[in-house]
DNA sequence: GTCTATAACGGGATAGAC
DNA sequence: GTCTATCCCGTTATAGAC
């Protein structure tokens, strides 16, 4: 994902590194199914290496989905607080989140299908910062429905469907397929805030 | 999922149960996550004896997943093939695809993540089956634009936008919660037909 | 068709040297 | 901060009795 290059001998690693690697790993793999020492080898040290940066394997995979749930919370969500209308605002919001998917694609499709290896502290972490998402996206379709700027009949299931649209293109979106993020993002603002939300104008 | 009820002593089990008893456990706790001791005590056997049905536990995972591939392609697709306009047999088609959804939901989820599991011959079947669903999703698709029905600028991402909103509803669709699977697919036709794709009238 | 027993292997994690 | 060596446990799968 960054960085030099790794290859044999004794190797110095940061914590970056390992959740880089890791992350990787598991989206190809399953976490389950990835063991420490596969970690260990992508980075060219030993097993036991690890635990000098990590109490446990587990506590990897924690780093990985705080980040990839942390992160739309703190950058893209305050969007929803620009001036305009909130069909202008969740425009900008959508363009914002699939940005954020493209540049942490692997952690994402980790982070959306691992939950059930976190602890049960970690879990309820992640699935908490997902949740304030979702409201705060929910209410913003609602707002444009009151205000008549969207004819959406039920704003909790527009916001539902919007989002899983949006996550869904983790699983095929190629930056170097034959239409790029840029592309996908005009296209889909415009199928999904105007076309499923249904905005006037 | 269905039958009897299993408890103690010496069990009688059959291929449906020991499917549907390891489709509920891998889309809890992950397809590396569950031993074949787990799918075992579930149904009241030794793990051994589960050998005497399956050759494999990755047979058992690729039941499931060819289970879940194929349904939609023999029960849903021959809808698209059916009288009416690309709009009418698309609205069909999501209708039941949602209620496959529904009773199909533990097999969906894993079949959805769970393929790196597979070997490449099950995985190159199930993946075949997944295409040949979308393809003649995105030919409708473009059908209706051709027709003039259908207002969006991009069929083929129309019609994965449309599929991944379809699928995301496994995730969160309860059929005892407040909104009842029927009640969604009403407002998911209308949100999707009319609204993504734009249908006019 | 399920059982007991076990083979053969790989998993996560730790201790202590360097 | 990485190493070697090792512990302990769980994994899939098989053999052969009942």
């Amino acid at each position: 994902m960054s960085e030099p290059v790794p290859l044999s001998g004794r190797r110095r690693v940061t914590p970056e590194q390992i959740v880089d690697a890791a992350a990787a790993l598991f989206a190809r793999e399953g976490y389950h199914a990835v063991g420490t020492r596969h970690i260990a080898d992508e980075l060219g040290i030993r097993g036991a290496s690890l635990y000098h940066h990590y109490a446990s394997k587990e506590e990897i995979l924690a780093a990985i989905c705080r980040r990839v749930t942390l992160e739309p919370v703190e950058e893209t969500l305050p969007l929803l607080d620009d001036a305009g209308t909130p069909g202008t605002r969740l425009a900008a919001l959508c363009r914002a989140h699939l940005e954020h998917l493209v540049r942490r694609r692997v952690e994402f499709l980790v982070g959306l299908q691992e939950l059930a290896a976190l602890t049960p502290e970690h879990r309820a972490e992640v699935e908490s910062h997902r949740r304030h998402y979702q409201r705060r996206v929910r209410d913003t379709v609602t707002a444009g429905v009151r205000s008549g700027e969207f004819t959406v009949e039920d704003p909790a299931l527009a916001a539902l469907a919007l989002l899983d649209a949006l996550n869904g293109t983790a699983r095929w979106l190629d930056p170097a397929g034959s239409r790029s993020p840029d592309v996908v993002a005009d296209v889909y603002v415009r199928m999904l805030v105007d076309g499923l939300l249904g905005r006037r104008n």
